[in-house]
DNA sequence: GAATGAATGGAATGAAAATTCCATATTGAC
DNA sequence: GTCAATATGGAATTTTCATTCCATTCATTC
């Protein structure tokens, strides 16, 4: 039995066998080469299909896929799928690149380096999820709900209570009307038994979700105060009370995730939102 | 046996599949409903993965998901793979089609829209910045500085608090001792006067400058507790107290700074600490 | 509180797919 | 042209996986 090649290591992502793929193409034996280009060419197929598919597609036997595989060092046409898959599922290969550039020169050579390059990375992820996934009609009416209010309502607990706070700043500063809702326990219900149609609220909550902060913006949205909501997925209870919602899903590091989008998108709306009072009022 | 429903047609696309789920969610069983929230959670899981693997994931039994996919009208299970596998086919995976498909979605149309992108590209530049500006042995040594720290005491007022806030709620859930100065006042000061040299502060000050948050820095100072400190210039009041600083501009937008940034780079510190904590403590 | 129907967990089953193996073909050296 | 080594096709085998089935639990109604 021969031993797989052991000189020449196993290629661990798309790049690496792509070049390893391009580098031994003139010594391959027809129908290797055969695949080896159908494969680049078709990287999609070789994720999604199955051997047998792919070997009709590609005009060669199930066996000479197999055989390709080990031809590169994997054990078998199973985990050679797997690095096309991996490359799909990658969402920006664009900044995991310039993570590589990054840390040729510094942090990952300490240990602590490389959490901050994580986090970098997963933040740069978060702001091109939400540059995609916010519809911007969406946006446009939680804006105009919100700039019609007379006070803003911030309601938000524990993780997501960071952006309220930031927005409250922002508030404060723009000379827009707030209530910060959350801070000390007891005084909330009174605030939001003030809250009129006229207002309206803007709400925080991320998985595991804080029960207040729905039963807050549940019972807002039974007086008919429009509630415009801030989450990271459909099945939030905030949805279904509000008017409008959006879905942010932050990226994350080793399973830690950061507020930077959440953050960007709380700056844009308060911005947006203070820039409409203002045209709001002059016209009248 | 059961027919399939016909009044209902099976979802063709992505889209229509999570309209679908969306609508029914409210009315699904538990398992299933957990299945739901799972797959439009992680539909990369659900492309790639077999019917055993997204079972342990989603923690439901391989039977509930050939369950769920003939509850919306598929055949079994595979079936409705494939539409999570189109999905990604579709997807336009490089940098420069992410660029392109950002315009087609075009959030510049509408006014607000404009707000928003800019806060997503300033988002994107403070990211950029501060990947280049840290210095990651200086990281290495705040890291260091408040890893050895009994208590922390994070210190931030106004626009920076909710950085801090945010830190809080982060050490809370990683078992890290902390105090939060700066809510209410007046207590701050007996906080701080509990303060010893086997403790550390970080604080955080960005122009225009809290004079409180400098004097109760330089206060810690004084007292031998190391500082380490996070602020957007090398002028900063903070500077002179502290061990390590880090100087960490925001990119503008129309002269509103969001905190994407620092966001970011707070998680990191705090992940960084968290985990420099854990290997101190078993080395011992 | 019992009875009924739906929902669920988990093992059994059967289908499909990857891999292996062997016979045959091709290539290259002498 | 013959021999040896390598490559290939295709069937056989083994493994993996989706699906089905049944016993049990859970929820609902009377």
């Amino acid at each position: 039995m021969a031993m797989p090649e052991t000189t020449t290591e196993v290629p661990q992502d798309f790049e690496a066998l792509k070049a390893a793929i391009l580098e031994r193409k003139a010594e391959l034996p027809k129908r290797l080469r055969q695949v080896a280009a159908y494969s680049l060419d078709n990287p999609d197929e070789i994720a999604f299909g199955t051997a047998a598919s792919i070997a009709t597609s590609a005009e060669v036997q199930p066996s000479t896929l197999v055989r390709f595989a080990q031809h590169f060092g994997f054990e078998g046409f199973s985990s050679l799928q797997q690095i096309f898959r991996a490359r799909l599922r990658e969402r920006t290969p664009g900044y995991e690149d310039r993570l590589k550039a990054l840390s040729a020169n510094d942090h990952s050579k300490l240990e602590s380096g490389s959490i901050f390059n994580g986090f970098v990375a997963a933040a740069h992820r978060s702001l091109d999820n939400i540059a995609s996934s916010v519809d911007p009609e969406a946006f446009e009416r939680a804006v105009d709900i919100l700039a019609k209010a007379d006070t803003v309502y911030l309601i938000a607990k524990r993780r997501s209570y960071p952006i309220s706070s930031y927005m409250a700043y922002a508030f404060g500063k723009l000379k827009v009307k707030y209530q910060l809702v959350g801070t000390a326990a007891g005084i909330d219900e009174d605030m939001l038994a003030m809250a009129t149609k006229n207002d309206a609220a803007f709400a925080v909550s991320f998985s595991p979700y804080a029960s207040e902060s729905a039963a807050q913006a549940r019972l807002l949205a039974e007086r008919k105060v429009p509630v415009v909501s801030l989450t990271d997925s459909a099945f939030s209870p905030l949805a279904e009370s509000s008017k409008v919602w959006f879905e942010l899903v932050e990226a994350d590091h080793a399973g830690f995730r950061s507020l930077s989008a959440s953050m960007a998108f709380a700056m844009a709306l308060t911005v947006a939102i203070a820039e409409k009072r203002q045209r709001l009022a002059e016209e009248k």
